[in-house]
DNA sequence: GAGTTACGGTACGTCGCGTATCATAACTCT
DNA sequence: AGAGTTATGATACGCGACGTACCGTAACTC
């Protein structure tokens, strides 16, 4: 992020795959996680806004500088932790049933969402994901783009098994699958089974009784 | 919302329709619309966070403690905003077309979003109108419901023409019309008549090929 | 006119920002 | 073992915004 020097950056290219050895003190693994720690326990306690480097510093028993050597700003440490929390993630096994893929779908969005840290801090940065490249983009080039992908393989196996339309823009059958539940987090409602399967009951029947005329 | 004085309150139950003609110097109704107005536009250049109301005031011509008197905080004063932003609405005609109904739903959100100042202020407010219920549940309560139930008025009438099923779950159907605007506005994606389109057509006609098992 | 409230402006103490500096700790290389 | 280098926790700094308190003046009712 800030430097070349912590694990923490994409590994600058050394030939060692452990360490390249540089001269002085590495910085310490466990300093890095007691920071990622105390910032996510006060983003979930007091939100994104409320969130001060200085207080993380005091709760990760830390040095305030230490903290800017390895994160140029809140918006940096913030996406870090974002990234890190949306890494677990249950993949969508082929389980030869369609409803039943698609519901491991949004219930996969639901499940991160409630009963993970990753859902009261996606709550907190949501606005600057939205508002800032700097925080959103690479958030859209990583998680968004690997849950997109996945359900896009959700959906390609449905139409391979006759199940789904062929015609169906995948792009959009994601939106219509996860865009609910995102609505919900915001604008409040329940986020559990029965709203899950709602969802993909309605998006497999369709709202028409009969067949709309096309174009 | 800070004090029974103002014309900014719900109007404390004056018997008068006009005012209640109380001693002193009434306030100001232009101030009142020059805070707001400064509010606006320093959220749109600014973002929500770097909203300081030394800078409102000093752009509105105002004395902070002008803004003070009327407003305990930022999020009341972005309350109202967001309030007073979201009331100018189009409302969605009976025209006998339910697709056409449904798709003006979308763009109507859309459109909110994307051509009006309304857009970049929910969008610096999303995170806490999630998480803050000061400022969630007024929204939820005004907005959110005012938009829930129009749609619900175009899926009912659907469902009198004989276009949409009977069975189908109002509450869902609005997300699943919604939802996905609200997730590209966050995550990225155009918003626009094709998107608005697909997502209607995709509801319409469902996911499925053939009816999938029910239950 | 007297009484009351709102107005713009200014000054105040407090807090977090991001930077700089320090003595010390941890590690590499000779 | 010792020299060189980098990281660490701590502390201090100037800056800017916070929210409050106080002014003299303006606007309105009686």
């Amino acid at each position: 992020m800030r430097d070349s020097r912590g694990a923490t950056s994409v590994s600058a290219g050394g030939l060692s795959p452990t360490r390249v050895a540089r001269p002085g003190r590495p910085r310490s693994d466990k300093v890095n996680q007691a920071i990622l720690d105390a910032t996510r326990d006060l983003i979930v306690e007091h939100g994104f806004a409320d969130l001060h480097l200085e207080h993380v510093a005091a709760r990760a028993g830390v040095g305030k500088s230490t903290i800017y050597r390895r994160w140029a700003s809140k918006e940096e440490l913030a996406l870090e932790l974002l990234l890190a929390l949306a890494s677990p993630h249950i993949a969508i096994e082929d389980t030869g049933n369609t409803r039943e893929e698609l519901t491991s779908s949004v219930n996969n969005a639901i499940r991160g969402l409630t009963r993970s840290p990753f859902g009261p801090v996606i709550r907190a940065l949501l606005s600057h994901i939205a508002v800032d490249p700097a925080l959103g983009d690479p958030f859209r080039a990583t998680v968004v783009q690997a849950r997109r992908t996945e359900i896009a393989a959700v959906i390609g196996r449905g139409i391979e098994r006759g199940d789904v339309r062929r015609d169906v823009n995948v792009d959009v059958a994601t939106e219509l699958l996860v865009g609910p539940v995102y609505f919900r987090l915001i604008f409040g409602g329940e986020l559990d089974d029965v709203f899950a399967n709602s969802v993909v009951d309605t998006l497999l029947q369709g709202f028409a009784r009969d067949l709309p005329e096309r174009a």
